[in-house]
DNA sequence: GGGGCTTTTTACAAAGTTTTTACAAGTTCG
DNA sequence: CGAACTTGTAAAAACTTTGTAAAAAGCCCC
């Protein structure tokens, strides 16, 4: 049985309460319903998802996946971080934060939360 | 593998509630009526149907069966599936399914229509 | 060399996806 | 507070992929 895309490697997962993806066929189950996720909407996901619990700048978003360099101006990024959310439904704001000025970062379902006192702002300042 | 006129090699079957397949006289019946397949249309499905479940992309199709490479502009195989679809009748759009941007997946009567990543142990996890 | 069948192309329609636009709402900081 | 800036949102526009019908091209076999 010659595979087209090796399914049989049981790796390239993400897995927790309620989410899972299959990075290799691409899946996405939400609550053990599949998620129908676009290409980029999969992409965006993914790519969070891999960086879990870290920010991910949205420099490096629309660099990565939509290859727009810093001189490109759109608001693509943000449709798509939307329409993510609304097929996450009442999961949305848990897994998926906006740091403000900044980026996304993906949360994993009941990962410890950090809660910045409101007067610590990261260290790195990103300026405009 | 089996000889020749090895008939009890599960591998060369394929059967579900309406539909079979015997790869090694490449034979298909639906709902107990042997089903005429043109060679491309056979093809076409016997390859469907031995990734059951999964996503086959268009390029591994159009590879596998026409020998095009990814550079051959062409809409063939949305012609195949077409007549494919119509000759399995109303179980047609049950059987193949279109992965937009992707290709089109094979699924076995009442199957599962997805199957859920399956890894227990921690809170979550990331392979590569 | 002409029917009968299969496969491929063509041309357009339909469906689905992505990006833009325009504005509202939220955040930061003086 | 208010200005400057960032993010959220809905809707439209632009674009891409897939579906479909019909015609053209390719085969086979007598």
């Amino acid at each position: 049985m010659g595979s087209l895309q090796d399914q049989s490697n049981p790796g390239s997962l993400y897995r927790d309460e309620h989410l899972s993806l299959d990075f290799r066929q691409q899946l996405t189950m939400l609550d053990s319903h599949a998620l129908s996720l676009t290409r980029k909407e999969y992409d965006l996901l993914a790519l969070l998802v891999q960086h879990a619990a870290e920010i991910v700048p949205r420099e490096a978003l629309l660099m990565q996946i939509w290859g727009y360099g810093a001189e490109i101006r759109t608001r693509t990024l943000d449709v798509h971080i939307r329409r993510l959310r609304k097929k996450l439904g009442v999961y949305a704001d848990q897994y998926i934060e906006t740091i403000f000025g900044i980026g996304y970062r993906f949360q994993p379902f009941h990962a410890p939360r950090f809660q910045a006192p409101s007067v610590d702002r990261p260290a790195f300042a990103v300026t405009a």
